[in-house]
DNA sequence: AATGAATGAGATTTCATTCAT
DNA sequence: AATGAATGAAATCTCATTCAT
């Protein structure tokens, strides 16, 4: 899977045209070779289950390297979570920029996180993803829509387009939907996003509204 | 080490009126000792975290008594769904039959469900939990939740008491709300539960009532 | 399988008109009932591999009653050896003495043993026999047979009708010979106990004459 | 605790010509150290009693070291047998290409398997051979030899050099003198090789001109 | 930096034996 | 004596991490 090692060649910096080096190019690529094979075996064991040993094994990398990148699983981890929010938070963000407002915001956010949803969940293939009491860890991608749900009800709440209501409520609440009702969609086949994604967005913007009427 | 089979109590057949020996009783005692161990152990690390050996250590008795009961830490797990179910159901159930209507059923279980979460909270005094990475197992009270929860809702639409939306969806948008809305309560201090299933029950009526309009 | 401990029943040792009572049947029966188990159990898995649980299982009686009649899985093997001894030696002694000679005496002892051979291994049903690497265990018979050809053995020669051989030699040839090969002829179906009985005299006898004639 | 990887040794590349390097060597001393320790185990507990954990105590290594060569205690006994075979086998046959006849074949392969036998035993020192009931797993040599002498058997009879007999049934018979003998000669000492040899082969041609006589 | 064998703590599980009943 | 649950030492095996190469 991963560009691993790469002793062969005679190609380099100068004659490739890249500005980064072969040690340099080599570090990102092993290191996002390490990323990529945590992501898919977090997805298919969980994160408990997963071994670093899973990790490396999913990678050209010998068992060892993964210490030259990652103190740990957990620290794995977090680089990952940072991974996946550096690539959907300005997805959600452009949603965000587009909208018209909040109802529209979150049909999009919802709908973006979904569309993500149901090409990781293709790209993961779980066989083995229901051994053992049903488990689930906040993915990376989970904790970007927390945080960035979060912080847009903030914003709509200080700017007046959504009622007054305690902030992390509101974002738990909404993030439990989306999950839940995100499950249930993989589980059907084919996934309807759309449908799914308005069945979120209803529900919140419905539970919302409820909610600051109080 | 362990106190082993002799776990006493003050309770004697004459009093309870059973015609247990002390050999049952203490089996029973055990038995129930392991089940409170892995339920702490369980709330304390997750599911996947926890080992057997940490489920043992909680309790007074020896290594290999733990499979003189269970045959694995599922078998556990199981075994604790079922008691956990068989004690919140009759709960839920109650709360059911004294629901004067669908929003009432809504409140009474939330905080039925929140009470308990409190209590268990409380119990098990979780100075580890946040260790790792975020990851939720779901409880035996949660899974019971969920499928009474699915259960009433489907009555509900049957009934036309509840709009005709998908009842899968619909469960799984009030688990997931309730399931968050619960984390982030616990994490306050003190945890308000009535503020909370005031809360979510709000959230979740007007979801339901946005969603049955479409 | 075993008598266990018979707490049924009225009767005593007055009206059964036995001689033992009650308690001593018991005892000489829950004794033979372990040494029965053990017999097959070390016959199934081989002695290492079976367990003072494989045997207990193999009776109505409960593991701690095990230890009322023997220490561990060695002395039960022991008293099981002498159990064989007990009962296959008078066999062989008879047909010693019905012997009209040397090679008559061989053919007869080896004839008997293959025979009792025959018995315990349909009695056993042997399937899990063969796991792991092949070992083998001397039974209680063998070393039976083995003490009683020695024994035999010296007698012929201080008789003079047998010649002046190493008798320890001498044994131990003549029961590799009918170990090696009741292994064989147990696996052939249906096991013909004559003609490996006559291979067997006939090698021991041809093998003892050439070695005398040095 | 261990030496670890530093097996060391005073020869090197250039001496022996190899082109291992040091991780090579190390690896091929660590595979020999446990197949040597479990040479030596299976010799004095025999294979049933012999665990694991005997075998890496028996070698400077740590215990999870077994598990980077050999899956299993079953595995490492595979191994064994195939090594102990390879380098009997050749032995076994350079003795049946110089033997004159049947006669002398069989005593030089019965000289040959009691010298492997008396080397063996004494790089063992058996002190607690006799633990617990006789057992005996066939040895890796052992297995050579039976199918070695089969395999000579078969040939003699197929070129009329020995008598027309069963040929699993000879072949039975010599292994098992060659066996109970070489266990008696053993425990004798000094243990006389050549006259247990001498014994053996008498035994078994005597016993197979017997037999070829029916 | 990469390699991968070695390490050893720790998890799971079995089972001979004890002992209160 | 019989019972059978409790015990805990010991066996098997895994895996995060180190470190010589």
């Amino acid at each position: 899977m991963a560009a691993g090692h790469m002793t062969a060649g005679t190609a380099n910096a100068a004659e490739t045209g890249e500005a980064l080096g072969r040690r340099e190019q080599s570090k990102a690529a092993n290191r996002q070779a390490i990323l990529d094979a945590a992501r898919r075996v977090f997805a298919q064991l969980g994160y408990e289950a997963a071994s670093v040993r899973d990790i490396i094994r999913g990678t050209d990398l010998a068992s060892g390297t993964f210490y030259n990148y990652f103190k740990s699983k957990e620290e794995v981890f977090e680089a990952l979570a940072d991974d996946g929010a550096r690539r959907f938070r300005p997805v959600l963000r452009a949603q965000r920029e587009q909208a018209t407002c909040f109802e529209d915001y979150i049909e999009r956010a919802v709908h973006a996180y979904f569309t993500f949803l149901v090409t990781e969940h293709r790209a993961g293939a779980h066989p083995t993803y229901d051994r053992g009491p049903h488990v689930r860890a906040n993915t990376p991608e989970m904790i970007a829509v927390f945080e960035e749900v979060r912080d847009g009800v903030a914003d709509a709440i200080a700017r007046g387009t959504a009622p007054m209501v305690d902030p992390d409520f509101l974002a738990a609440a909404a993030i439990g939907v989306a999950q839940e009702v995100g499950d249930v969609m993989l589980k059907r086949n084919p996934p309807d996003v759309s449908g799914a994604a308005r069945f979120v967005t209803a529900f919140v913007l419905g539970g919302v509204g409820k909610v600051g009427e109080r």
